[in-house]
RNA sequence: GGGCCUGUAGCUCAGUUGGUUAGAGCGCGUCCCUGAUAAGGACGAGGUCACAAGUUCGACUCUUGUCAGGCCCA
């Protein structure tokens, strides 16, 4: 069987027939499953994980359609965001924005567009060939003018709710390159370095040589330095030294200061919020503080803070009446410890603690080393320098390997007696993974969105999500959602949305832009058609600002009306700028509710997306926690306050056979267009099913080829089977047995018609298999329901295994005589129903194999059935169809039969030797008995005896124990062994019921023997789960007639595969007998007419010379000659 | 440093609310079958359920700790 062949001419019959948009259009009107596709990258190959995605997102979108839902499939990508960039950026060898700027934005934005759908056509190849439907031609992406609209929309809400900001944050900066890096990045660059460490001198305000001492591992960001901090409550200490010198440390590290500190005595306690506000004298008093005047300040904060307006106390601020807080002071927050340094830490803004403070206390905004690492220049009113230290770079190190710049302050601040100590110390500090350059923390403004004011509306709307695995829900993204954070959407890059926040470069008023229309009334002419709303068009507007009026935030406006700075409509001359930042991909990603439609801007879409929102299944890997499932939660409980998915599939990502993560550099990863060529799409999507796809795993190409091998060959094979000998009978179903559940599927409204089951049919295997078939239809419909794919393939790998191995191989006899047509005729009706039901249930798994089949077995019967399996109906359950009896009576009957081949390999005779009797004890005698003829057919057995305990088919023996009896008896310890041996079997019992047994006299004890249990004579037994088994292996000449005569078909059987016969090919048998006592002729005598109805002989003729044309065959341990000689006539009734 | 997940046969994985002797497939061994042929079946060997302590009449399962691996955060 050609899998990929067959794949191929069912993808030719889709498109022929146009099968994946008619599940769409067909389903009009009925009520919507809805199914979100997460946009993917296309700049990057599609590889096997992306393939198990597709199989997942497949497969609950085709069982919902044929249960009657009606699934929009709508495929997106994800065009913007840094991987498109850095694949730019190295196609272009840049190794800094600087480059960028030098080739220009222009240039650079067009390649980073012409890349973005590099593989598109390679992940629209790989997902038609897996067998994914998924509307590639319909398909929404970020970079078009409608989803970007939607960007700037759902910007808008978040503005007018108050929840959108500017801000700083503290990120990882290379000075060198001139560019901020991801969290993934700087954690590639960890390094091991030595610095000095400086404990540092900051004089009292006011008290005479008293000094808090800090404590910083990067000493160059002193310069910086706006407060220091302490615990509230740690209790610091005041020692003062022998040179009357007083330094303030928290006492937890007077210990560990001791050799530096020298000898001191105790002055005086505090408690560290005892000290808040208490101010010291600036390192460098002449010019340190200069630039940063109050004005500057508070304007600094002011333009960050524009977002919060009306919400924080700021405005009072900024009219000048309180709350401003002078550098160089105490500062108090319980973030400080005495873990480590002195208890005392210095502030300057590098480092996000010291943001937060210095943001929460109002205090100046001082970056003393700028951008290019490099030292700024002070100057005076005169132009005079007064930094003695600028234009120092931070990391540039000396021929001591020591940074140069942490080495001028040491000296400059041990010139001046303000060092206390220092001390080299290896830390681990992140380095530019591209250039090996320090990094530095820098405060990079940013705009951010205030998740944190509806945290507890998204930890609600959690509750609403069905987590698989569950765990996640409290675990992981409970956690991440427990300790969330404002979310900074802005990126400082080229390739993206751009954030449609304008500010006026005179009064400072900031305007978000909701629409193109929006856009072009701030501009005062229409846009040209063909304008690309991306970097840097949209930077080259020109537009004016609208000054005081209704386009202003109405919060700030009241505000600044208040206290007299504007008036309502006042003009203003200015000229919006757009900020420069760009939209942090994964809010993309997250608006994808909205944004797949192009809501509200595009026709239409208001309409569409009510109906399409939330979605009921969503379906990505794991690390999409902190990625879509977070970014498209925060948006629609920002909007809507609702989840946007009801369930969740979260998959674990899928390395190579090895365990190690597939990766283009390792060579390892895989094709997957490449395995379905050669194992079929269906194998390949079988095996994503077949394991949680929340566990990780290892991929292994074999486990494919074991799916084929162990259902959709099987399958197949049963299929074919059917098939073969329906040809050969010419059995057509009719019409009274079309699929019982086809009315055409509208809503749920799928009801059963006649009941196919209740037709009279006594046959105790039909009954079975279709109660089986019941079993089926319930637990894979609960599975699915559940999402739980994983089970659903166990339950039909196992239905699989029960028809194939239980009920055809003991069925297949029916299909072949000619006798009893009425129990032949059922055999059909059963084994179609089966097939038919189940080729049902198999097609969202396996939607090739179970086209074809569907195909033949429906489309070419049934004039009214679907154009397509994936049309047609789910098959109904109906649990009230199952005989829940019969089925737990045919499990024991092949307990029964396990066990009793178990006992015929162990003796070791072939199952075509028939044996006498076999006796069954610790069943239910009435639930086996209908099932007589089976077992023993089965087992080649003549006859079937109940038992009424497993007793009396043991024997039971007893051994006298050396070591027990030795000693008691002596000389007559022999004897007694003997005896005890020599037991009869009710004896033995006896003593191990009772505890002894008295023999000759003496008392024996059951701890003085070991009791066993042996077969009856001429039996063999076997217990388990409290089944016993025992048969006689008593051949007498009528039995052993009988299997040589058995031995005999198998080979002739053999003989005409070889040959290649049709299966209705009659035939001559002619044999030379070599057996001792003409054992085959003696065979042959009794037991002729059957091994010619077996076998499809005319005759058997024995010849007495034996020529070369004949083939050797054991018959039993003897060899006999023979040869087949094919007639003309052909049997129209099987064998 | 914090959080989450994983650890069961040589390999890949199941194991429901704690309950007789812990399962499947592959691989291995022996045998069978040849009218399922990219075959198939039966039987068998193979496990201190990572380790340790605790709770319990009883722990793969619950609790705590340790170790190892993975992911995420800091």
């Amino acid at each position: 069987m050609d899998f990929p062949a067959l794949d191929n001419a069912v993808l030719k019959l889709w498109d022929e027939r146009n099968i994946f948009q008619r599940t769409m259009t067909e389903r009009e009107g009925c009520p919507d499953f809805v199914a979100y596709d997460g946009p993917p990258g296309t700049n990057g190959k599609p590889h096997i994980g992306h393939m198990m995605q597709s199989a997942l997102k497949d497969l609950w979108p085709r069982f919902k359609t044929m249960q009657g839902y009606r699934v929009l499939r709508k495929a997106g990508w994800d065009t913007h965001g840094l991987p498109v960039e850095l694949t730019a950026e190295k196609e272009l060898g840049f190794k800094s924005k600087r480059d960028i700027e030098a080739y220009g934005v222009e240039k650079y934005i067009e390649y980073c567009r012409s890349t973005v759908y590099r593989y598109k056509d390679a992940w629209t190849e790989a997902i038609r060939r897996i067998g994914r439907f998924l509307d590639t031609t319909d398909y929404y992406a970020t970079l078009t003018k409608d989803y970007i609209q939607t960007d700037w929309y759902v910007l808008k809400q978040a503005w007018e709710k108050g929840l959108l900001y500017q801000d700083r944050r503290i990120m990882p900066y290379c000075a060198r390159c001139g560019t901020s890096l991801s969290q993934h990045e700087t954690a590639q660059g960890y390094k091991d370095v030595k610095d000095w460490s400086l404990y540092v001198k900051f004089p009292v305000y006011g008290m005479y040589r008293t000094y808090f001492v800090a404590w910083t591992t990067t000493p160059w960001t002193l310069l910086s330095n706006v407060a220091i901090a302490v615990n509230p409550d740690l209790v610091y200490v005041t020692l003062e030294t022998e040179h009357g010198e007083r330094y303030i440390i928290a006492l937890d590290r007077v210990e560990a200061l001791r050799n530096i500190l020298g000898n001191t005595r105790e002055y005086i306690r505090h408690y560290g919020k005892d000290m808040r506000g208490w101010r010291y004298e600036s390192l460098w008093e002449d010019w340190q503080y200069e630039p940063y005047g109050k004005d500057a300040v508070l304007r600094a904060h002011y333009e960050e803070r524009m977002g919060e307006i009306g919400r924080s106390s700021f405005v009072s601020h900024y009219s000048g009446s309180s709350g401003y807080r002078p550098p160089f002071q105490v500062i108090v927050d319980n973030y400080v410890t005495a873990k480590d340094g002195s208890g005392i830490v210095h502030l300057a803004l590098y480092g996000q603690e010291d943001l937060n403070l210095i943001r929460d206390n109002i205090l100046p905004r001082v970056q003393n080393v700028d951008l290019d690492g490099k030292v700024v220049s002070i100057k005076d009113n005169s132009d005079k320098e007064l930094n003695p230290f600028v234009g120092k770079s931070f990391y540039e190190r000396d021929e001591r390997g020591d940074k140069k710049l942490d080495v001028e302050i040491l000296k400059d601040l041990n010139s001046r007696s303000l060092l206390l100590g220092k001390e080299k110390i290896t830390h681990s500090y992140p380095h530019c993974y591209r250039c090996d350059t320090p990094l530095m923390y820098f405060a990079m403004s940013g705009w951010f969105i205030r998740t944190t004011a509806f945290k507890e509306q998204m930890l609600q709307a959690n509750k609403d999500i069905n987590w698989y695995p569950a765990h996640i829900k409290d675990g992981r993204f409970g956690n991440w959602l427990e300790n969330n954070v404002d979310w900074n959407i802005s990126r400082n890059r080229y390739w993206g949305s751009p954030l449609p926040i304008w500010r006026c470069d005179k009064c400072v008023q900031v305007f978000v832009i909701e629409s193109l229309d929006e856009l072009e009334e701030y501009l005062g002419e229409p846009l040209p058609d063909n304008f690309d709303p991306h970097k840097p068009y949209i930077d080259n507007l020109n537009l004016k600002c609208p000054g005081f009026g209704k386009k202003s935030d109405q919060k700030l406006l009241k505000t600044l009306i208040e206290i007299g700075t504007v008036k309502y409509g006042q003009t203003c001359s200015g000229t919006l700028k757009r900020v420069p930042e760009v939209l942090d991909s994964w809010f993309n990603a997250g608006i994808m509710p909205w944004g797949q439609w192009g809501y509200p801007a595009k026709d239409g879409s208001k309409e569409i997306f009510e109906k399409q929102f939330p979605a009921d299944f969503i379906c990505e890997a794991i690390d999409q926690t902190r990625g879509w499932f977070y970014t498209m939660l925060a948006t629609s409980v920002m909007l809507k306050n609702q989840t946007s998915y009801k369930n969740c599939i979260c998959t674990e990502l899928i390395s190579d056979v090895e365990g190690r993560k597939m990766s283009k550099s390792r060579g390892n990863v895989v094709d997957p267009i490449g395995l379905c060529d050669k194992y079929g799409a269906d194998a390949v999507r079988w095996n994503f099913y077949c394991i949680n796809p929340w566990t990780a795993r290892r991929f292994d190409e074999e486990e494919l080829a074991e799916g084929l091998r162990q259902v959709i060959i099987p399958y197949w094979n049963a299929y074919s089977f059917f098939v073969t000998y329906a040809r050969v009978d010419g059995w057509k179903p009719n019409d009274a047995d079309a699929n019982s559940d086809d009315e055409k599927p509208k809503a749920h409204s799928l009801k059963p018609k006649a009941d196919n089951n209740a037709k009279a049919n006594n046959n105790l295997l039909d009954k079975w298999i279709l109660s089986r078939l019941e079993w089926l239809k319930m637990s894979v419909t609960n599975a699915l329901e559940g999402y739980d794919a994983a089970l659903a393939a166990a339950n039909i790998g196992q239905f699989i295994d029960e028809l194939t191995n239980w009920y055809i191989r003991r069925s297949r006899r029916r299909f072949w005589k000619s006798e009893d047509d009425r129990d032949k005729k059922a055999a059909y009706q059963t084994l179609y129903t089966v097939l038919m039901t189940t080729n049902r249930i198999l097609a969202p798994f396996l939607p090739f194999l179970s086209e074809a089949i569907y195909q033949n077995l429906e489309k070419a019967y049934y004039i009214n059935s679907f154009d397509s399996v994936h049309l047609a109906s789910w098959p109904v359950s109906h649990p009230e169809w199952r005989d829940e009896t019969l089925e737990s009576a045919m499990a024991a009957v092949r307990e029964v039969i396990t066990l009793a081949r178990s006992l015929r390999a162990e003796g070791g005779t072939r199952v075509r030797q028939p044996l006498p009797e076999m006796v069954v004890a610790g069943v239910i005698k009435s639930l086996m008995e209908p099932y007589q003829d089976v077992i023993l057919d089965e087992l080649n057995i003549k006859r079937l005896r109940f038992a009424y305990s497993a007793e009396e088919l043991f024997i039971w023996r007893a051994k006298g124990e050396w070591k027990a009896l030795g000693p008691r008896f002596g000389a007559k310890a022999k004897a007694m062994i003997e005896t005890i041996a020599a037991l009869a079997p009710n004896e033995v019992k006896q003593l191990a019921e009772s505890g002894q047994v008295v023999i000759n006299g003496e008392v024996i004890r059951r701890d003085e023997v070991t009791l066993t249990q042996e077969a009856a004579p001429g039996y063999w037994v076997r217990s388990e789960n409290g089944v016993t088994v025992a048969i006689e292996h008593r051949v007498d000449d009528a039995l052993l007639k009988e299997g040589l005569a058995r031995e005999f078909v198998h080979h002739i059987q053999n003989l005409r595969r070889e040959a290649d016969l049709e299966v209705t090919q009659r035939i001559r048998i002619e044999y030379f007998d070599a057996t001792p006592e003409a054992l085959v002729t003696r065979a042959f005598a009794k037991h002729k007419t059957y091994i010619c109805a077996e076998t499809l002989a005319l005759d058997i003729i024995q010849t007495k010379s034996y020529t070369n044309q004949f083939q050797e065959v054991k018959v039993g341990e003897h060899p006999a000659y023979v040869r087949i000689i094919k007639e003309e006539t052909k049997s129209t009734d099987g064998p």
